[in-house]
Parts: C-alpha cells; sequence; structure tokens
DNA sequence: GATGAATGAGTGTTCATTCAT
DNA sequence: TATGAATGAACACTCATTCAT
C-alpha cells in the first residue's frame, strides 16, 4: 500500500534521461511524465539540481548492484572477459536502436558526479568493486597457475576496464569498423600476454 | 582581407563550448560574445544547429591537424608512450582549474556527430590519422627488433588508445586514486608485454 | 499551561513581516519560521489573509501599548518633544542597518488597514492615544502658564504629529541632509511659536 | 512616426503601479496591459527590476517638472498654501474612488528609492525643488513684511512640506475625522506663527 | 548586407490552498 | 488535532527564430 513518489519520479526521470539525454530532458517533461502534479514533485525535490542528485545516486547504486551480483566471482579471467564482451555487445545492440545509449547516460552520470564533488564516492564504490572482481579473478587463476605469478593483477584489472570502456566510447563514436571483433581482439592480447 | 565572420563566429563558440559545455550555451551568448549583431550571425548560420555543425566540424579539423603535426612519426613507441603520458597529464591538469576540460567538449563532439551520421568521416578521419601513426611507430619498432615480430600493430595501436581513453574517462570521473601513476603502469604493461 | 499557538506563529510572522516587508514573506515562510506543520498552521487561521489581519491587530495593539506606557504624562511639553526626538534617532538609526525599517512594516500596517475598513478603529485608537497625551501636556502647561492660552491644543498636536511623521517619511527616503538636526528646528520652531 | 515602446512600456506599467501597487502588479500583467510581446518587453527591460527603475525614474521626473511647473513662484504664501490645500483635496478625492491612491504610489517611490542607493539623487531634486519654491515665496512675503524677518524660511518650508506629508499619511490611513479642515488648521497654525 | 525589435512556447520555481489520513 | 502530500495557476525569465527596415 506503499505510494513512495519519491522513488517513482526518480524511475520516471531515469528513464527519461536514459531516452533523451540529461541535458535535454526538462523539469517539466519529468513531471508530465511522473503523472503527478508541479507542485507534489517540488514537494519532495526543492529543485531540478535535487532532482538529478537523487537520479545520480540511484544510477550509480543500481550499477554497483549490479556489479555486486555479476556471476563473476569464481569464473576463470578467460570466462570474464566473454561475460565482458557479452555485456557489450548488448549495450551497442540496445544502443544503435534508441538515440541516446545507456552509455551515453553513463557518461552524464560520471561527468555530473565530477561537478558535484561530495558524489564522488558513488561512482568510485561502483568502478571499486568492479575492479575488486577482476582483481579476484586473476589472483585465483595465478593460484591456479594459468597466469603468470608476476603480473600486478591491479594494473591488469584497470587495463582491462580501460581498454573496454575506451573501446566503448570509440564504439559509440562510430570511429571504429567492427566494434565486436576488435573488441575481442583487445581482450585476447590483453589476455594473451598475462597468460603461462 | 576578408572579415571571415563565419570563421571567427565560429572560434567564439567553440571558446564558449570549451568554457561552459555545448549544451550550456545559447544562441544568444554566441551571439552577444561575438560582437555581432543578431541578424548578421543568422546571416551566416540559419539555425543554431549549422553553427553547432561548423563548430563540430572546425573542432575535429584542429584535432586531426594536431595528431598530423604531432612529432611521433620516427620515434620509437617508448617515447610515443612517453608523450602520450605527457599529453595526458597536461589535459588533466587543465581540467581541474576549468569546470568544463577539454576532454568533455571532446566528448560531446563525439556524441554529436553519432545523431549526425554525415559527420562520422570527420573524426573517424582523426582516430585513423592517430591509429596510423601508432602503428607505424609499432611496425618501426618490429623492424628494429625491439617489439616482438607475432604482435599484432593494428590491436597494440587499438589497444593503447583504448586504454588511454577508458583511463581518461575514468580520471576525469575522479574515481582513480593516482591517475599519472596508473597510466604510467597501464602504458608499461601494455609495453612490457609486446617488447622482446 | 496554554500553549497559544497562535500568538506564537502571529508572533513570528511579525518577524518576519519587520525583517522582509510584509508583501515579501510569503505564507509557507512564516509556516517554516513557526516550526509548526502545514495542516497546524492553517488550523489557526484559515487563510493568509487571516493571519495577515491578526498581525495587524496585533502590531497596532502593541504600537498602542507602547504610547499609553510612554512616560509623557506629566512631563511639560518641552520635554516630550525632546523624548519624540530621541525616539526618532533610535528609529532611524535601527532603520540604517536594516534593510526594512519599523517605519516601513508602520506603513504597510496603515496602508493595509485602508483596504479592511473594519479594522480602521485600531490604529485610530493607537493616534487618539498618542495625540490625547499631547493635548493634555500642552494644556497643563497652558496651565502652567509656559504656553499661550489661545492656541488650539488640538491643532498643536496634530501639527507636532504630522511634522514628526512627514519628517521620518523624509528621513527614510533620504532627501534630507541631517535628518536630526532638522526634526529639531522644526519642533523647535513650533515650540517657539506657541510659547509666551 | 517614433514608435517608442520602451516609454510606452514605461506608461502602462506606472499606470498599473498607480492602480494596484507596485508590489501586487506582476511582469506579466504589464507585459499584457503593453499589448507587445513578452519577448519584446523583456528585449526593453532585461528584467522585472529594470523596468521597476526605469518607471521610478520617470515617476520622480514626471513629479519633479510638475514642481518646476506649478504657479507658486510669485506667490504670496497666503496663496501657496491654499494651493497646496487644493492639491491635497484634490488627491485625496481621487484616492478615495481608487484601490490605491497616487500617494501610495507616491510613497513606494521613496521606498524603491531607498534600497538602490543610486537613485537617491533623484527624489532628492523634486524635494528640493518643492522646498527652494517655498523658500522663495517666503523670502518675498518677508521682503513684502509679511511675515517676520527673524524666521528661518529653510525651516518653515520644511515644516510646511512636512506637516502636509504627514497629514497626508494620516489621511490615508483613515485616522483623521476632518481630514480638510484639519489640514486648514494645521497651515493655518503655521501661517499665523510667522505672519506679523 | 546588416540591424535589432518582436515573437511566443518554453524554462525552473513559488504560491496559497485543499484534503486524505 | 495534526500531518504533509498534492494541486495548478502564476511568477520571472530564456530561448531559437523571424522579419520590417
Amino acid at each position: 500500500m506503499e505510494k513512495d513518489s519519491k522513488g517513482q519520479i526518480v524511475e520516471v526521470a531515469l528513464q527519461l534521461f536514459g531516452d533523451h539525454g540529461m541535458k535535454d530532458v526538462s523539469f517539466n517533461q519529468v513531471i508530465k511524465a511522473s503523472g503527478l502534479s508541479k507542485g507534489a514533485v517540488y514537494h519532495h525535490f526543492a529543485s531540478k539540481q535535487e532532482l538529478i542528485k537523487a537520479c545520480v545516486i540511484a544510477f550509480w547504486e543500481k550499477m554497483t548492484i549490479e556489479v555486486i551480483n555479476a556471476p563473476i566471482e569464481e569464473m576463470p579471467l578467460k570466462d570474464v572477459l566473454s561475460f565482458l564482451q557479452l555485456k557489450s555487445s548488448e549495450i551497442i545492440q540496445e544502443g544503435e536502436q534508441k538515440n541516446d545509449s545507456i552509455f551515453e547516460l553513463y557518461i552524464s552520470m560520471l561527468f555530473y558526479v565530477r561537478k558535484e564533488p561530495e558524489l564522488i564516492p558513488i561512482p568510485k564504490k561502483y568502478f571499486g568493486a568492479f575492479k575488486d572482481k577482476l582483481i579476484n579473478c586473476i589472483k585465483n587463476d595465478q593460484k591456479r597457475g594459468t597466469i603468470k605469478k608476476d603480473i600486478s593483477a591491479e594494473t591488469t584489472a584497470l587495463l582491462i576496464l580501460s581498454a573496454a570502456e575506451g573501446h566503448g566510447l570509440y564504439t559509440i563514436s562510430c570511429v571504429l569498423d567492427d566494434p565486436q571483433e576488435e573488441l575481442k581482439n583487445l581482450l585476447n592480447q590483453i589476455y594473451n600476454s598475462i597468460t603461462i
């Protein structure tokens, strides 16, 4: 019997932000889409800024939970990289249909945080969780003897994440000819360079 | 003795876009900053869209020229990577002072192109030139015998660019603890994995 | 052990009105400042109008009590005029620090009453009390033989009050060069013209 | 063939301010009443503040011109006082019909200036012109031998103005029983006290 | 070719007030 | 009696754009 208008507004706003980009969605549009009145929305969020802040927080919390729940934990790195490729291709395909891909929203969310320094810990937590999972897999593989012992798990994890991130950006901007193939090559080269 | 008002307007607009972000600069602001009258600016650009398009084109042309002129051609890859690190730290430092870094503008420019498909070749040319230069360096090093011959120059170049790009994004979003150190580690790991 | 929320709300509202002007204080601000909930305040005052009306009444009652308690009764007129000067300079000094002086609120209260005719008796009572006190002093002085007997105490009292009031308005509006000196001259000229 | 939208807007705004009070007239109302579009009005006045400022200036300039043109110059003081009474009763009668009298606007204009110190010279000029005219009349009467020579023309002028001003305020606020009669008494008492 | 007055839909925000709980 | 979620008209202001001169 809960109403939780506040949560619903954030939900609706995130949807709109994902569809048209954060900068291109007006508060009025959010209000209209929420089905509530102007005053009601302002009752929950004193300004557009505050709504956006709530959305940014909700976005990163979702992302963090997604990472935490990702079934990566005990996988060998090989499978994790395949998992990353799969996810990436899903995002790419989704992005081709919509005007603004989830990736664009993701970047807006990063940039927004940059201007509200007190929010920095939030995406940092997401990023840290992601990196830690990768590091864990690499160390497990090192124990298993499939990955060289003198490789820094930390740096390797960051390399994988950065390469995937950069590749994502290049994909979005349409400068790559065959994004999926090229991502596979990228991750393969990294993987091959650290396996025994 | 041409006035080239058109070019001047683009120049002024790019300056404003760099300072406040493309979405946060109105046509009126550009007009005011240009010192020309409303009618005059509209005489050169029939709409804001057209001005933006001209700016996007000018931006990528500048970037491409910069890459083409970069003194990378005959360097060993080692030095090229140092050069990349230097550039990166320059951008980071600049970005710390301004609200919107050049990096943010760069990403806006990528995203804009995405929605105006006929412009795609323009950043693609920039990216291609960058990648070709790297490939060239790698191949030279392979000839010199400092880099393994069985490594794909193409994939390695893309790996370097992607990793740097992704690292830039992570830096901008303040999730890294020591961006410069981490970039060094990243590039070192790549370099070590391909040297003999 | 009564809470007298009603009185407290009026108190808070008067404070705000004095600080920012009656027109520039919203009902919401009063509610917030009162520390009560929206519903609670509306329970006491069915509308903003009613709250204002209560404030106007409270304001004039305070003013009336102040006049009634003023230690003027048995003073010679000479001292009363000095007393007026003192009060005036106090108000001026206070008004120089705040944005809205008590004088501005006083005038708003007068103007408000004008539009709610049933309230007219309230400031009239204040004004009457003030005038009566002055008349009394003048008549006493006439008995004492210090003031001419053929002078109308009524008109003289009104003259003093009007001159002081007008002078206050000129002071507030910054058109006088040396308000305090000029008030002294004003009252002296009146006083000299009626003394024997 | 001049359009002078700017002047027309000020005219319309002053009309509305006079009718409903400065604080109770919204920019939208001015825009609607002006017959122009929102953008057009904002083209001339960058903000409501600027429009108000222009109105304040225009108001005081009108008032100053009115004083300068008043046929007071060579009159004996007696007639000038009658003239003042006449003017006052005109204002009172007008004020009884409208919600907000010209007197209320006049006071708002004084108060506004108080918060924009660079405007202070403007009503000061009006006030100075008024006082100078009175002083002149008094000095002429002193030459003619109808007014005592040992009276300060300066103080007397200020006394007349203050008393009239204060009386106006009392009239507006409905605390007087017979404003016109009382003003006559007031001015008579002043006049009688300075005549030989 | 160049000017700037004019347009009107749109923005984010505030307001006094109502009403289900 | 008391709460605070909800309402919607109004507010000041910005925007990209048009067009008569």
